[in-house]
RNA sequence: GUGCGUGUAGCUCAGCUGGAUAGAGCACUUGGCUACGGACCAAGGUGUCGGGAGUUCGAAUCUUCUCACGCACGCCA
């Protein structure tokens, strides 16, 4: 289906040309005068100079012409030279009909479907996900819904920090307590225990250990780059180890990104790229790009449309080890060769900004992806606390995120449990329900890249912008339908009339410019279009629903239209907090 | 120091590919409930759009200077 605003557009270029006016000035915009009209083209004003007219006069002519269009119910020019539109009532109902018997409500598919993979997540194993990962997750998660419901072909990859030296740390403290397994047995040449050594808690309480030792004790430290070491030589023990590490850490977080509904098509991790690196850093090398500098291997980014010094991206530390750069490299070789996307999405803090300037450029350089390829970096803010400082516990230390959800799903079922009759069980999937929204509607309603504060009490709320509202206005219409069904009614066929009142029109016209919200908010990587448009549908939606009564109409044909509107509604609501990631209840 | 980002109502945020009177929510005041779910709705006022200059018929939006804050700047990730 056409978006509403081009169908409109070309009417109005119509106009423009039978007038003589070249139809470049015929754009039209949504009304910021809503009291005045619903679209409005400012075009005349700027096809004074080349037509040396007054504005108003041409804004009349054109005017004058569309009044015998039967899309508008309205066309007049004004003051300076607005031209001021309203759509015809009958034209508005058929676009609704046409989005209501649409699957897709209107908004087609991408005619060039790309291969999109999204780096998004990037827990470390071996350590709990604390709310500095939240936003990676929501928003990267959304970015991929708006992408795959616009035809795309999306593969999310978690990215796992399995390597490096907290894997030699984990590995010595282990060795420390458990030093009989038989995973340090050098001359073990059986099959090694299928039942991991530790459980997730001992995971996790034995890295920080770990971790604080080697910063106080260097010997603990040099055993444990050791460790890493022959680990990411070919120790089958260890290598053993690692896969256990990695398969009960890797189970834990699936089970906590579950609960956010964040999934990955790939679990792949940073020791993925490392098969790749040699050749890869040869090949830089043979093709003249790496050079040694101050002992390091770098490939010079520079570019002469720099305002700034760029240094170069290091391929490789003084001592030949790999760094973050190296893996972040090798793992867009792997990625090309086994999907070759068309697009690259990171989804990081944005603090790391010039590093991926410096890959991203890397990789385009020495050939590592397409001159097609578009690498994306989508940088995302700090999530604050109400003091505008980093988001901290009490106590001032890092949360964890699985104490953050438990915590609102808390205060959330103690509102829920209070306000209906419900039974605990209920009540509490309903308040995980309505707490996932809060927390992900409280993130994405903020434009990623800036920092945003993250307020439990305004989050949670039921009224203003918020995911519980959202959520609330849904079930209400849910509600209704119900009422409408228990009635033994059906609207089965029927079609959705011209509006009957302002309200009516109004929700109408919110509900309209679906398509074209959901194409812009993937070209921009906006989720928060997607919230800031939900919101108007649903203040849209309660404001009609207050002002008409619907299961009291006693025209049959009307009532059946008002609950084909509010089908409508519900499913274009659905949608959007679909690709938003979470989902309503059926009360709450 | 250099570069990037941010600065809009008391607070949290939209708007930024130039348009009419700069918008929401929260908070505050007032009014409406034995309810198609009042977790709602209606009404009320709040602004040197950080500041100056410029471009333009027209600037929160574009250019430039400037102030404040934040972040990043080769062997961490």
């Amino acid at each position: 289906m056409k978006k509403i605003l081009d169908m409109i557009t070309e009417e109005v270029k119509a106009a423009f040309t039978a007038c003589g006016y070249d139809e470049k000035y015929a754009r039209v915009t949504l009304s910021n005068r809503p009291d005045l009209c619903e679209y409005q083209c400012n075009g005349a004003m700027a096809a004074v100079k080349e037509y040396k007219k007054a504005p108003l006069v041409i804004a009349e002519e054109v005017a004058s012409k569309l009044k015998e269009n039967p899309v508008f119910s309205m066309a007049e020019a004004v003051k300076p030279g607005f031209l001021n539109l309203k759509l015809c009532n009958e034209f508005v109902a058929d676009f609704m009909n046409g989005m209501e018997e649409d699957e897709r409500l209107g908004c087609e598919k991408t005619k060039e479907p790309k291969m999109i993979m999204i780096d998004y997540g990037g827990p470390n194993v071996a350590k709990p996900l604390h709310v500095g990962h939240l936003r990676s997750a929501v928003i990267g998660e959304s970015i991929k819904r708006i992408a795959k419901f616009m035809g795309h072909n999306v593969i999310g990859d978690v990215h796992l920090g399995d390597w490096g030296l907290q894997m030699g740390l984990i590995i010595t403290e282990l060795k420390l307590r458990k030093p009989d397994l038989v995973y340090f047995d050098e001359n073990f040449t059986g099959d090694y225990p299928a039942e991991p050594p530790f459980t997730i808690s001992e995971l996790e309480e034995i890295y920080p250990t770990a971790s604080k030792k080697s910063k106080e004790d260097t010997a603990y430290k040099e055993a444990a780059m050791q460790a890493t070491y022959e680990l990411q030589h070919g120790r089958k023990g260890y290598q053993a180890l690692l896969s256990h590490i990695l398969n009960v850490s890797v189970t834990d977080l699936k089970r906590n990104y579950e609960n956010l509904n964040v999934s990955f098509e790939l679990w792949k991790g940073e020791s993925d790229a490392q098969p790749y690196i040699p050749d890869m850093v040869q090949k830089m090398k043979d093709d003249g790009y790496a050079y040694i500098s101050d002992g390091a291997l770098v490939v010079d980014v520079k570019e002469d449309s720099d305002t700034k010094e760029i240094p170069p991206c290091m391929i490789l530390k003084s001592d030949g080890a790999s760094l973050y750069n190296t893996t972040d490299l090798a793992t867009i070789v792997w990625r090309m060769k086994d999907y070759n996307p068309d697009m690259l999405i990171y989804v990081v803090d944005k603090r790391q900004e010039l590093y991926f300037t410096q890959v991203f450029r890397c990789a385009r350089k020495t050939g590592l992806v397409k001159p097609e390829t578009e690498l994306k970096f989508l940088g995302f803010g700090t999530m604050n606390g109400k003091d505008g400082k980093p988001f901290k516990t009490r106590e001032g230390g890092v949360m964890r995120l699985e104490n953050l959800i438990s915590e609102i799903n808390e205060e959330m079922y103690q509102k829920i449990r209070d306000n209906q009759n419900m039974s605990d069980e209920e009540a509490k999937n309903t308040a995980k329900t309505v707490a996932l929204s809060a927390v992900k509607y409280g993130d994405l309603s903020n434009q990623a890249s800036k920092d945003y504060i993250f307020d439990i009490d305004r989050f949670t709320s039921f009224e203003g912008n918020t995911g519980p509202y959202i959520l609330y206005t849904i079930v209400r219409i849910k509600s209704i339908l119900n009422k409408y069904k228990e009635a033994g009614k059906s609207a089965e066929g029927a079609r959705i009339l011209p509006p009957h009142s302002e309200d009516e029109k109004a929700l109408m016209l919110e509900i309209s410019k679906f398509n074209a919200m959901m194409e812009n908010a993937f070209e921009e990587t906006a989720p928060h279009k997607v919230c800031a448009y939900i919101y108007d549908v649903a203040n849209a939606f309660n404001h009609f629903y207050h002002n008409t009564k619907i299961m009291s109409e006693e025209n049959e044909k009307l009532q059946a239209s008002y609950i084909k509107l509010l089908e409508l509604t519900k499913r274009v609501l659905e949608t959007c907090i679909d690709v938003l990631g979470f989902s309503a209840p059926e009360k709450m």
